[in-house]
RNA sequence: GGGCCCGUAGCUCAGUUGGUUAGAGCGCACGCCUGAUAAGCGUGAGGUCAGUGGUUCAACUCCACUCGGGCCCA
């Protein structure tokens, strides 16, 4: 700063100016200050009231989806709940009805096998065995109850220190009796229309325990089995020739591998690949058909000496060809599938419809029997050929062996080791097995035009369903043009029981009122499905008339009736929320919106709409809108066991919620959201940036009565505030727009660039100088403080939804809040009036830019430092009247100059960028306001020696 | 292996139906202010639009393939 421009003797001003106070802090300091918002909140009890307040508003109905009760919670959950409450939360500041009913999956094998592994660990589970079936599936239930309650209350509270706004008072829980008894009746439902029936399917089986294991539950170790190659013997030796082109004197064999000879009595096809080359080979004399490329490895595994090739053909020309069991009295056909290799065996592969998930499929494709011709125990039964019914199948297997070897089918066996599913609890080898199980037939019709479920499905989702992003209903209808009929049944423990009972005769009897009888019954339950295990038959269903129900049996006795132990799918249980949440609760059917994560397009989306379709006739949703997965910086999935999860609590402590929420709000969630601590650095910086925008705004309001301050008593707001009351009512429509379509990105964006670009840097900034220095009472400065107040006020409910503490923060301390009741919660958003501005401004902000870079040169060629140094004389040429329509004072404030006017127009010159010539030029020499440090025109020493400008004499006195 | 999707500055993202020199914020560099001060302001440098090939007068944009990543199946 130059020497000869200071005033000789220093008078300080400062005490004259109307400097900002506020005791809002610039450090949020939210991992304390958030849970004191939340025992406020909690006090007031504001959940009920922002719903009692907006009770007759026009409803948004919105669905939570059921997290799973177990740990805690995760990124995932940070991302979808914050999702959630911020639509939640935006609608109840549009004034809409919306209640956020948040819900937990309670049943399920995740949970029961954590219980089941804490009691084999504490040794617990010898005193289960002990108890009869269903004492122990009682002891079971009691201890899986526990275990989600524990969670449900653990999740809870992380849930709310996201700041969430739901009724955590009354959750939904698919565990309550209320909610089973909407489901069974759900249920009862699809069984009226004869939706569901029993089928055989293949699921893992553990013969030591009798019982059906899901995929968790099996562990896999290495075990030694013997490995045949079988020779199975053509039908018809014609048409083997004809499809190798040749002549045959020899029937010839085809021959498969397997490493489960037991499975081979329930063997009904053997498959080829179409699209391979199949061998017809002479091997020591007998004719077999192997896979051209395994031909070498197999002939060289059994040492065959004379091989020769008589012909090759494509796989699918095998297709059809019929084969004679070697053992068993049958003929079965070759088919083609997709899944035979040529990595092991001979490329032709043994089919068993029964004891396996590929060949079960096979089955189903080629219309084959699902046999299955093992019991429970491990044990054929009558089916099978006379030397080995009874017989276990482990034992049975060297004696298949050596009946092969005997009988001339045996090309070649050896030892094996691979790796083999064990059951996870008794170690021991599991086998795949055909068991029933109740379905969902999806290709049934229904009450509905007598459409199928997947028809319906189709073409409301076409129809009815609006997807967010788009690409959702590709992807749903993929799903549902493959789905298979669903698999409702399990056998486990942790679950709502399916209601079926056998009769005397093994017949199943479950009609629609013997449901809906045993759902009443559930419902009026202390312990809900409970019963199941506790209660007879009769007292099961004590609601149930035969006499009522046209389906029931002829020679129906309820005492002799015995409970049937499979559990629904829990997909069936969250699927049908629709029901018992939002019908049972009556919060509005259909729902407006579910929100989940892209894997619930085959999760929970379809298996809500499926049972709807089929109860109901429409979607129970309007509108899905998926987010992506939180993956790791590097854009990889997170695992608690790769070490790159996101500890959430962590991240709560050490940033905040409000900041998380700042955060999930940036994101363009509908891709995967990549996320690591160092990112919520910068989210914390942008945050700091809209809150101290914030803060100045209420520092400087620290005079000003917004309600003595009333419109009516106040001039015309200047220039500059006409414009800036302007840019908030759009930023408010846009704002308001971009959160009811979603797009809270755009809500992020368009109030961090008002906050940091429209007010910070450039209202702000030009108005510090009548904010500070004009008189108080000054027309000018209440007319600012005016436009500061109602944009401050709009801010904090704009903000609401993201950051519900800051903004309440906010909102308390602009109408200084002493009463815990007030809060910015309970507001809608404010409609501001559309305030005329001048509608040149877009050219003047063209020109600030302009002007800006010019200073910056004139900075280094005039070698100033203070822009206050620098005056700018304009040439007005084609815009003319644009720049005179503003007052250069306000022109000066906006670049932060001294001075800017007019000088002559020099035709010479060439017009810049805004049509202007400018010309920046060194004030120095011109004296300097003491008060405002400006070197304004009416800057003169005045009578006490002080050096002041007019604005500055007058507001000193 | 199949279905759906993603890949633009160091980072997070814009980029209309193909059409001038691919935009913004953060970060970074340099500077200012010291009356928003553990703040605020200005200026500037950063890009082979994942890769290859094709369609076109013209491709970040359309098509095919490849690579990398995610979800759901098998």
């Amino acid at each position: 700063m130059s020497e000869s421009t200071q005033p000789t003797e220093k008078v300080n001003y400062k005490p004259t100016l109307n400097l900002p106070k506020t005791s809002f802090p610039m450090r949020a300091n939210l991992a304390q200050n958030e849970p004191q918002s939340m025992k406020r909140w909690d006090k007031q009890r504001l959940y009920g009231l922002v719903n009692e307040a907006r009770r007759d508003g026009q409803p948004f109905v919105f669905h939570d989806g059921p997290p799973y009760a177990n740990g805690s919670i995760h990124a995932g959950h940070l991302l979808n709940k914050v999702l959630k409450d911020i639509v939640v939360r935006s609608r109840l500041m549009a004034g809409k009805n919306c209640p956020y009913v948040p819900g937990w999956d309670c049943h399920g094998l995740p949970i029961e096998h954590r219980v089941m592994t804490g009691l084999v660990e504490s040794g617990k589970i010898a005193k289960f065995n002990t108890l009869t079936d269903n004492q122990r599936r009682m002891a079971i239930r009691r201890e899986c109850r526990k275990y989600a309650d524990k969670h449900i209350k653990l999740q809870a509270q992380q849930m709310q220190r996201l700041l969430t706004h739901a009724d955590y008072d009354n959750p939904y829980l698919t565990m309550t009796p209320d909610y089973e008894q909407a489901v069974l009746e759900v249920f009862a439902d699809l069984v009226q229309q004869d939706l569901v029936f029993r089928a055989l399917k293949s699921v893992h089986w553990s013969i030591e325990n009798q019982t059906a294991l899901a995929d968790a539950e099996l562990e896999y170790y290495d075990k030694t089995d013997i490995s045949v190659y079988v020779d199975f013997e053509a039908v018809d030796r014609d048409a083997v020739a004809q499809a190798f082109g040749v002549e045959l004197d020899q029937t010839p064999t085809f021959m498969i591998w397997t490493t489960t000879p037991w499975t081979l009595p329930a063997n009904l096809a053997i498959a080829v690949h179409e699209k391979f080359r199949y061998a017809l080979v002479l091997v020591d004399g007998n004719v077999t058909i192997i896979a051209s490329e395994l031909l070498n490895k197999v002939t060289a595994a059994a040492k065959s000496e004379a091989v020769e090739v008589l012909a090759e053909t494509d796989g699918s020309k095998l297709v059809g060809l019929r084969y004679r069991h070697p053992f068993c009295d049958r003929e079965s056909p070759v088919v083609a599938a997709d899944y035979v290799t040529l990595e092991d065996g001979t490329g032709l592969v043994h089919t068993a419809p029964g004891h396996g998930v590929d060949d079960y499929n096979t089955g189903l494709r080629e219309g084959l029997d699902i046999y299955c011709p093992v019991l429970g125990d491990g044990s054929y039964d009558d089916t099978v050929p006379e030397w080995l019914v009874g017989k276990n199948i482990w034992k049975a297997n060297s004696e298949i062996v050596e009946h092969l070897r005997r009988s001339g089918h045996l090309f070649h066996d050896h030892e094996f080791v691979h790796s083999y599913p064990h059951d996870w609890r008794g170690k021991s080898p599991v086998i795949f097995r055909a068991t029933d199980q109740w379905f969902v037939g999806v290709e049934r019709p229904t009450r509905w035009d007598k459409q199928s479920l997947q028809q319906l499905a189709l073409d409301k989702t076409e129809t009815e369903v609006n997807f967010i992003p788009q690409w959702g209903r590709n992807r749903m209808r993929g799903m549902l043009e493959s789905r298979p009929d669903w698999c409702l049944s399990r056998q486990r423990a942790w679950g709502l029981p399916i209601p079926a009972f056998a009769m005397e005769n093994d017949e199943v009897f479950l009609t629609a009122a013997s449901v809906r009888a045993v759902a009443k019954r559930f419902g009026e339950h202390e312990g809900g499905s409970d019963a199941w295990f506790t209660e007879a038959p009769e007292e099961l269903l004590r609601h149930y008339n035969p006499a009522d129900d046209p389906d029931a049996p002829d020679n129906l006795d309820v005492a002799r009736l015995k409970p049937m132990y499979d559990i629904f799918d829990v997909w069936f249980e969250s699927g049908s929320s629709w029901n018992a949440v939002m019908r049972q609760r009556d919060l509005g059917y259909p729902v407006d919106l579910y929100l989940e994560g892209s894997d619930q397009h085959r999760g929970w989306f379809q298996l809500s709409l499926l049972p709807a379709l089929a109860v109901t006739g429409q979607p129970p949703f309007r509108t899905l809108l998926t987010h992506g997965f939180v993956v790791d910086k590097d854009g990889r999935k997170m695992s608690k066991s790769g070490g790159n999860a996101l500890d959430v609590e962590a991240v709560l402590k050490d940033y905040g919620a409000d900041v998380c929420r700042w955060w999930v709000s940036s994101l363009s969630y509908e891709n995967d959201v990549k996320a690591d601590t160092g990112f919520f650095d910068l989210a914390s910086e942008s945050y700091r940036k809209v809150r101290n925008t914030l803060r100045f705004l209420l520092s400087n309001l620290f005079d000003y009565d917004a309600n003595q301050s009333d419109a009516a008593q106040l001039p015309a707001p200047n220039a500059l505030d006409a414009w800036i009351m302007h840019e908030a009512g759009r930023l408010q429509q846009q704002v308001a727009a971009a959160y009811t379509t979603y797009e809270f990105r755009r809500v992020h964006q368009l109030l961090y660039d008002f906050c940091n670009d429209t007010l910070s840097a450039t209202y702000c900034a030009a108005v510090k100088d009548r904010l500070y220095c004009d008189a108080e009472d000054a027309d000018r400065r209440r007319s600012t403080q005016r436009a500061m107040f109602t944009i401050a006020d709009m801010l904090s409910r704009l903000l609401a939804p993201i950051m519900p503490h800051t903004a309440d923060e906010t909102f308390r301390a602009l109408h200084n809040a002493d009463d815990p009741m007030q809060t910015v919660h309970l507001q809608t958003q404010v409609e501001l009036p559309d305030w005329p501005c001048n509608e040149r401004w877009p050219s003047i902000l063209e020109l600030r830019d302009v002007l800006l870079k010019a200073v910056e040169m004139a900075k280094s060629s005039l070698d100033v430092d203070n822009p206050l140094d620098i005056g700018v004389k304009l040439q007005l040429l084609s815009n003319e009247e644009v720049v005179r329509s503003f007052e250069y004072q306000d022109l000066a404030d906006l670049v932060g100059v001294s001075r800017i006017d007019e000088e002559p127009s020099n035709t010479d010159v060439e017009p810049s960028v805004s049509g202007v010539v400018f010309r920046a030029y060194d004030l120095r020499d011109e004296p300097r306001c003491d008060r405002c440090w400006r070197r304004t025109v009416d800057t003169t020493a005045r009578s006490d020696g002080a050096t002041l400008c007019d604005r500055c004499a007058d507001a000193m006195k």
